[in-house]
DNA sequence: ATGAAAGCGCTAACAT
DNA sequence: ATGTTAGCGCTTTCAT
């Protein structure tokens, strides 16, 4: 089946395709009869105008793209992390625009997907996450002043970077609140000294613990190696008087990867069936695990919607538009 | 930075656009000389050709598309769906083309986006799985000619469909296989009635098992209820004589969704304890069970380059594209 | 309110 | 080997 033209539906309608264009896109100044006539016939014949040639003329691509980073495991590992997308689609479906995916991936050759897309300008607007918001990928949006949104909070100090973040120190909080509620008095977080360092997003879940233990009076104990837990173990089992005062019954892993190897290292070691765990984001089987594990639910789907409304406003050259958006999250079931 | 066109170029170098044109393109009807002028020019303002103008010239979008089904939870929740979508980049990507990813959500408008997506010829092809291809969505494929491939075994009885699937026979035999390795004798499916109607993957892991047994000589027992199972468990406890033969020893769980309903179930039920349980795909946090599960390790990452492979042969009208492909699986770790 | 014509950036058929 | 010209399908200015 041969796609209509416009012509053709212009020729069929008798007019110029000129007054076809203003139907199709809404122009005000045409007759309600031609109007009418027009559309009958478009529909008719199942027209539906082309839109590379429309997006020729436009220079536009209706089309928003989001990159993918392979290399954060996190990610895409994260089954919940499609929730992400499932926001952003909703949002970009309902402006009539189309959505490409891609991956920061090397090419075979020497350009990545990610600059081939900016540089060729294949989108109008870009969805990144902060860990692909790098020097150079920055310049190079900017350069093509290509409108983007950055998901996980900018790191990096420049203008003109709207992003949008869970909110992790509240996640901290409300972790540790339920944990208190629960009974447990010596809690700790648990995350590796490399990671703090490098991951905003962690210092700030520790800032959150740390706020609560702080109004609740309650001994803060950040560790930072795995080891420290073993050690503080086996005192724990050689103490003749088994004063618990000094040992953790609770601990918050600030990463799912933390939590497993905190798992792992388990099975030779007795120390978590006295131990109540929690982490941020809930994972698929955790409700099958030996032990159960506490967690803060992350409204990612929002994430996504915040996001890609966002992009948009930045397209629209909306004034007023956020710097930053961040949302809150709550305590799992 | 304002985009350069191909006239910029052109004049810059004392020659036609068209000229200009046979060096993007790489027509051989060309001086060296000038070839290399208008490269290096090129290369100097970072000159990239707009791919919307060249997409309507040459009436190709260079991006293909996949279709994502929301409602098949199997997909979606499997992270390991990404593989998947890795492959498919990894070839679209050396092809140069560019990857649409859509849902067949419902629009707010009466549209799905997939199917606007094949009006719109918003894509040279698509990759679509196959609880996507109903009659209604193949009339349309075919209405506008759009080529397709479609992942999961094709159960349209239509002409000119190609698909890309994983051996599910062959996996139901090396898991079977394995667990009469591991000792076991008593071994038992688990398969709802309804979905081995519904799936023939699930008819093809059945008889997969089913010939493992019997060239084994063993009692092929496919349950298709979960109470079977605890009545025969309730059995074995009052069996005086604990005469296990009547009892399986392993099970084979045919989704995950089937494995996740006995580890449930177990909660307030023994038989777990005695009964080794294998399924197919690995998933996440596998090895934190509270019990070992066994199972069949599937590379979607190669189906997915498979699929995209086909579709460039179906796009470029290649000779003796087979109708299907079928992938091998092999025992996880 | 409608038509005519130029132009978006590129390719390709036809000249030379 | 290179230039000329006519599209690809649509929008938009400028007439009328």
């Amino acid at each position: 089946m041969a796609r209509m033209t416009i012509q053709q539906i212009a020729d069929l309608a008798g007019v110029n395709k000129a007054t076809v264009s203003r139907v199709i896109n809404g122009n005000s100044n045409i007759s309600e009869k031609t109007r009418l006539r027009v559309e009958e016939i478009m529909k008719k014949h199942n027209y539906v105008p082309n839109s590379i040639a429309r997006g020729l003329a436009f220079n536009k691509t209706f089309t928003v793209g989001f990159c993918f980073d392979y290399t954060d495991k996190q990610a895409y590992a994260n089954p919940f992390f499609y929730k992400v997308l499932q926001g952003i689609e909703e949002i970009v479906y309902n402006h009539d625009y189309l959505f490409l995916m891609m991956s920061d991936h090397d090419n075979k050759k020497r350009q990545s997907t990610f600059e081939r897309i900016v540089v060729e300008h294949r989108v109008d607007g870009l969805i990144i996450p902060n860990t692909l918001l790098n020097e150079q990928n920055y310049e190079l949006l900017v350069k093509h002043n290509m409108p983007f949104v950055v998901t996980g909070e900018n790191m990096l100090p420049k203008e003109g970077v709207q992003w949008v973040d869970i909110d992790n120190v509240q996640a901290g909080q409300i972790l540790s609140d339920r944990l208190i509620e629960l009974g447990h008095r010596n809690i700790m977080i648990y995350a590796g000294a490399a990671a703090v360092k490098r991951d905003k997003f962690i210092a700030d879940r520790i800032k959150g613990y740390t706020n609560t233990m702080m109004r609740s009076k309650l001994n803060v104990t950040v560790i930072e190696n795995a080891d420290v837990l073993k050690t503080l173990n086996r005192n724990r089992l050689e103490d003749e008087h088994n004063d618990n005062r000094h040992y953790p019954d609770a601990l918050i892993c600030c990463t799912h990867e933390q939590l497993f190897e905190i798992l792992d290292w388990e099975y030779g070691n007795p120390i978590l069936s006295e131990l109540t765990l929690a982490t941020f984001d809930n994972f698929p089987m955790s409700q099958y695990m030996k032990y159960p594990v506490h967690f803060v639910e992350i409204d990612l789907e929002m994430m996504g919607r915040q996001a890609a409304q966002m992009l948009f406003s930045l397209m629209n050259k909306d004034e007023g538009i956020p710097k930053s958006i961040s949302i809150l999250t709550k305590i799992g079931n």
